[in-house]
DNA sequence: AATATTATATTAATCGGTTAATATAATAAT
DNA sequence: ATTATTATATTAACCGATTAATATAATATT
């Protein structure tokens, strides 16, 4: 719709006058402040009403200090990941009459730096960040910020371990890899491959731990030539499934970090004939829409997106009402899902 | 991360003390102005700099009337259908300075006409509806709207040919049934079925009259039990594929008009034992990520969801920038893309 | 040298609400 | 009947920017 000659707009004064009070006691009226008896208070939500009328938000906004606008900040929108996490968010906005602001940071740790940085300007009231990786770099940013900040998402368990920051909502994901790897080696496998994500932060990573881990209490040993770090989408999926098949001598089963690098895989081993999971068993993780709909269905962990998604927008409302408690740090735990990915017929 | 202590805010004045020069100037010199010096415009900015300050949008929100958002509103988050779209939007909305509001109106009218209804009240400088019914309810609520509103995806072309009253952006989806029926006759197909949504407005729906015109034209006749209409998700493809299966007599190709029946109908077929291209053929649309990752591979008619996502949000900023044009109506054609479902090996 | 022009900066009004302080009227308490 | 209390409404300041109108200083023109 083309702009048409800009309409006269309504204010309260407007609506001041046509019932003949005071612009206060409008306001007063509108916000469900006492001080108004019922008839006055009628009077004004009859005209209020008929000309359709609403506080102006910037208005309201500049003396209350309120935006009523949440922040969902994700590097990217392509991963099936989020999308539960969205929807979650933004019902739990709507619950509290807020809206909610989508911002794509796409892996890019200077956009969420200066995300962080930009937060003192009374831009947002509450900002969810999920990064995958976090660094003290972010919490440098946060020194002049105020408003209330959720980080979520796949970040660093040893930040929480220590010295809990800020608040957290995520998963536990190196629990996560830890099932799933040590579901393979109750089928009777040995060697196991990994496929996941680089050591970014002190060459260290949750899910890969979690595998090493598994690996290490079954006195399993880790042929680091099964072992592809690197990346969690499908792309990458596709070149590590590419690299085991040129390996010639491979695993009997691989544990990788995420959905998206199995679907890559599963294309790589279907070019290279390498059948899931007669000649190598597989599971993933995320439990993305697209587990049930290929053959072998995925088996995979899942990690309640949704959930997470709900949780931090509580907290965020949570502290917004006033609640100075100390921070929080609220880890799901992931959940086995067992297809047919992983189980030799 | 919980709120601390409220730090004080720096305002304009602050700014404009440090440097010496009043908050006229220090406006005029962040918002690049001419009628500042050069050696003033530097002092200030570096002092803006220094104290990380940037000017509350509620304030200059307030005096510009632009609130510098533009809302992306849909009925769901959970259609494939939507993520490319989002996703340009974004990206355009970032280019011009813009944040994106989501709003999912979860294919309930009244919601979306309450956000119709709720735009004269300088929320958002424009706004993109992504809406799978459009109805004349729509155009009476926005008869009091004061930004510039871009209607997208599968509106009825009808609404568009005989009187272009609000820009458009989307899809010519009566071609892409027509072309991908027209494929299935190609192919030696005559008893040919349609899945798709219901007729809803004055019992007439695109999709279902590009089937319908493509048969017409190649003198075929359609057997109404092969016509099943009613929805587009995964849920009402899979009970449309159920009734083909206690059909007995089955149709030898069936046109889906959305990708989403067709996984649906591989699984009622899946579960009752036909087989996908062998026993009938399949074409879906709006091609889908999955496409590719099921098994047979899905034909489909690629809709270029980013580049209407693009192009409606271009057209809201250059509505924004004035142009007072007449309303513009843009529609992409689709394109054919042949896989494996439509195609007897 | 007097005046016109230009460049630069300031003043003060304004945007449209909210809210603390204050006034007024109505009722209750003494 | 006077005062205290309560309920209701108003006044006016304020939020933090932008901007039109205005002032001032510096330079150009005659």
């Amino acid at each position: 719709m083309r702009m048409t000659k800009k309409k006269k707009i309504i204010t309260i004064y407007d609506i001041a006058k046509l019932t003949g009070v005071s612009a206060a006691t409008v306001s007063n009226a509108i916000n469900d402040k006492g001080f108004v008896s019922g008839e006055t208070r009628a009077k004004i939500l009859k005209v209020v009403q008929e000309l359709n009328y609403s506080p102006n938000p910037a208005a309201r906004s500049l003396k209350t200090k309120k935006t009523n606008h949440i922040m969902l900040a994700m590097n990217h929108m392509r991963d099936y990941f989020y999308f539960d996490m969205i929807d979650a968010v933004h019902d739990v906005a709507e619950k509290y009459g807020y809206s909610l602001i989508l911002n794509f940071t796409e892996d890019d740790e200077k956009k969420e730096l200066r995300l962080l940085n930009s937060l003192n300007e009374n831009f947002v009231d509450g900002l969810i960040l999920v990064s995958i990786i976090f660094s003290e770099k972010h919490l440098n940013e946060m020194t002049n910020i105020n408003c209330p900040v959720v980080f979520s998402g796949i970040c660093n368990n040893r930040l929480k371990d220590s010295n809990i920051l800020f608040d957290y909502v995520g998963v536990d994901t190196q629990m996560g890899t830890y099932i799933s790897t040590k579901h393979l080696i109750s089928q009777g496998h040995t060697k196991i491959g990994y496929v996941g994500l680089p050591l970014k932060i002190q060459e260290w990573d949750e899910r890969y731990e979690g595998f090493c881990l598994a690996m290490k209490e079954s006195k399993l040993e880790i042929n680091e030539k099964f072992v592809i770090l690197g990346g969690y989408n499908e792309q990458f999926g596709f070149e590590a499934g590419l690299s085991y098949a040129k390996l010639g001598n491979l695993p009997t089963a691989i544990c990788a970090a995420s959905d998206l690098i199995v679907i890559g895989i599963y294309k790589a081993f279907e070019q290279e004939g390498i059948r899931i999971p007669d000649d190598i068993c597989i599971i993933g993780m995320d439990n993305i829409d697209i587990d049930t709909l290929v053959k072998p269905k995925i088996s995979s962990v899942a990690i309640a997106q949704g959930d997470i998604g709900r949780t931090a927008a509580e907290l965020i409302f949570k502290r917004l009402n006033g609640s100075t408690g100390p921070n929080e740090s609220i880890i799901f735990q992931p959940r086995l899902i067992v297809r047919e990915s992983s189980v030799k017929r």
